[in-house]
DNA sequence: AGCTTGACTTTGA
DNA sequence: GTCAAAGCCAAGC
């Protein structure tokens, strides 16, 4: 399914783009929204993210927040699920802030534009 | 139909 | 730089 599809479920669309985050790379949640076209429903990807769960393929854990905090890791099966992933990826977490975050970071947008083409 | 709830972001002080 | 307040909008009740 193309992400670019409108017809496609909010959740579906949300879950296209998480899947296309490449291993050892994070992304946060308003460049989700705004690869949807709605860059003021970044609320609602977390809420995306919730519903997630059960859908293995959807690395839920390589989405933190704008400042690169692991704001999400409550919601995953432990406390600490979120971080041993990213940490087993190869992305060093402190005090539930991804370290070098700005070097980890994923630009959906720009990835979209390669999709689109 | 209306009200509440957020895995957020932006803005203004 | 920090902090509080407001805006956002889909889902669930």
């Amino acid at each position: 399914m193309k992400i670019s599809d409108q017809h496609a479920d909010f959740f579906e669309r949300v879950y296209e783009i998480v899947r296309l985050i490449p291993k050892g790379r994070v992304t946060n949640y308003g460049s989700i929204a705004i690869a949807l076209g709605t860059p003021k429903s970044s609320r609602m990807v977390g809420w995306a993210m919730n519903a997630a769960h059960g859908k293995h393929d959807v690395p839920a854990h390589r989405v933190v927040n704008r400042n690169g905090m692991l704001t999400g890791k409550m919601h995953f099966a432990t406390p600490t699920k979120m971080q041993e992933l990213l940490e087993a990826e190869g992305i060093i977490i402190v005090d539930d802030q991804i370290q070098h975050f700005s070097s980890h970071f994923w630009d959906v947008t720009e990835n979209l534009l390669n999709d689109l083409s």
